[in-house]
DNA sequence: GCATGATCATGC
DNA sequence: GCATGATCATGC
């Protein structure tokens, strides 16, 4: 069959595509969907049907790249619009599946960069609830190189991997090990698992990646936009050669230990409000040297998330860690391995400690961190626990009752009610307490409460533990 | 108004 | 002093 385009030639392939945009392949190819066997369920379906409909080339799933003598993978993805109309990913991209036994003898160049990975084509449709990726609008269509500097960056995470392999601890990788370049589970199930080649423990299926917020930044270079205002903590190739992005960080701010957040303020020349609840949070900003108006792109780029945290002299850690709410309903909903809570188990994290030195507080140490695996499995415990609750209508344990026997109100007034969710008390690393501006925000029940018969209750989330943090995280030297 | 990072308040 | 439930400050 003659193509309408030429195959080995990469602007070739990169123009045919780009004019598929505003299409969907419903649309496009109603009598040729009806003569292939699809699968309802195929996550990764969209990408082989366009190659097959709309470039009209079988699809491959082995190691060559798609398009092999052009050099180039195509790759279909998921478009969320905001309501300023910007899209933003809907999740990260996955590339091929990371196998094992050749991570531990190749190189960066062989096994990542230059086979299916180094250049892609992207085919980005707009994702809406329950309709199928066949009848979404392709959206933006482009090819991705990677600049100079994140390629060092991505090295630094593909050694990472390579090295936890050769150390047999495949089984203990985890997204959050790494900054650009993730490697996320792949697979229905906890069940899908791998044999790995310096130790008898299998270990899950996992994929390279691509962070959702690395994802951004190729969304809108490709829409010739910029995703907000960013500042570069890199500013030179030759600093990323030399250092990893985790010492060029740390050391920012470890010429800063020891200093009080005014001393930091007047070196730094950020006014603020030492009340303010993100007092703290602006004077980090300050640290790394980026305009508080601007977000640091090299954290976007590894969805890094900021905490900072005061230590009490006697290195006590008062306040527990929180995240942001969760819906009931979406805990109803999801399974363990395609949870919010899974991806926040597996997030890399910077934590900033500021110490008491029983007058003010002092930067301490700061320090990149991501959940090792026992504990992940910990989390899921609390986490099912938590569906369980709402599965079953158990939320409620009673209102609150004082001893004449009326309702407890909070201090806005509103009824206080225990809950059976999984307590403080219950797990040294994780449980679940409200999270809203009061306690009257409230999300549904997907069951209504057997005790209380009530179809809400004020917003919740997670929390990791102020001890955990402190003997885990503050107090542990990796 | 609400999402988010962070801290407060009170009973035991 | 801890555990638990609630609320604050900010930015958009």
């Amino acid at each position: 069959m003659e193509l309408q385009y030429n195959i080995e030639d990469k602007n070739s392939i990169i123009q045919f595509a780009k004019k598929f945009v505003g299409k969907s392949i419903q649309s496009e190819f109603v009598e040729e969907l009806k003569l292939l066997d699809l699968s309802n369920n195929d996550k990764g379906q969209l990408g082989k049907v366009i190659e097959k409909l709309y470039f009209k080339y079988e699809p491959n799933s082995n190691a060559k790249a798609d398009f092999e003598k052009a050099g180039l993978e195509l790759k279909s993805s998921g478009l969320k619009q905001l309501r300023s109309e910007e899209y933003r990913a809907k999740e990260r991209l996955v590339l091929s599946i990371i196998n094992y036994f050749k991570v531990v003898n190749e190189s960066f160049e062989d096994n990542f960069l230059n086979g299916k990975n180094g250049h892609l084509l992207l085919i980005f449709y707009l994702y809406a609830k329950g309709l199928n990726q066949l009848n979404s609008e392709i959206k933006l269509v482009g090819d991705w190189k990677y600049p100079i500097e994140d390629i060092e960056i991505i090295k630094q995470d593909w050694l990472k991997i390579q090295k936890k392999t050769q150390q047999g601890k495949a089984h203990e990788l985890s997204e959050g090990d790494t900054f650009y370049l993730g490697a996320c589970t792949k697979g229905a199930n906890a069940t899908t698992v791998r044999k790995q080649p310096c130790s008898d423990v299998l270990a899950k299926q996992r994929a390279y990646s691509l962070k959702p917020g690395y994802v951004n930044h190729i969304i809108a270079s490709i829409a010739g936009e910029t995703v907000g205002v960013y500042g570069k903590l890199i500013t030179s190739t030759n600093e990323i050669r030399e250092k990893t992005l985790e010492e060029i960080v740390i050391e920012k701010f470890r010429n800063y230990y020891g200093r009080s957040v005014d001393e930091i303020s007047v070196q730094t020349g950020i006014k603020l409000n030492i009340n303010a609840k993100n007092f703290y949070s602006i004077v980090s900003h300050a640290i790394l040297n980026i305009e508080l108006n601007k977000e640091i792109e090299e954290f976007e780029k590894a969805d890094i998330v900021v905490k900072t945290i005061r230590v009490e002299e006697n290195n006590n850690i008062v306040q527990s860690v929180s995240f942001p709410a969760f819906e009931f309903e979406q805990i109803y909903n999801e399974h363990w391995i395609s949870s919010e809570m899974k991806d926040i188990t597996e997030r890399k994290y910077l934590y900033i400690f500021f110490k008491s030195d029983g007058n003010t507080y002092r930067l301490n140490k700061a320090t990149f961190w991501n959940m090792p695996l026992s504990d992940r499995n910990e989390v899921r415990k609390v986490w099912l626990e938590t569906k369980y609750v709402i599965q079953n209508g158990k939320v409620f344990k009673d209102y609150d009752w004082d001893k004449n026997g009326n309702k407890r109100l909070s201090k806005k007034g509103n009824p206080i009610r225990k809950n059976n969710f999984p307590k403080m008390s219950e797990s040294l690393i994780c449980h679940v307490r409200p999270h809203g501006n009061d306690s009257s925000e409230m999300y549904t029940l997907p069951v209504e409460d057997k005790t209380l018969k009530l179809n809400e209750y004020s917003k919740q989330c997670f929390w990791f533990k102020n001890t955990y943090v402190r003997d885990e995280i503050y107090l542990k030297e990796y």
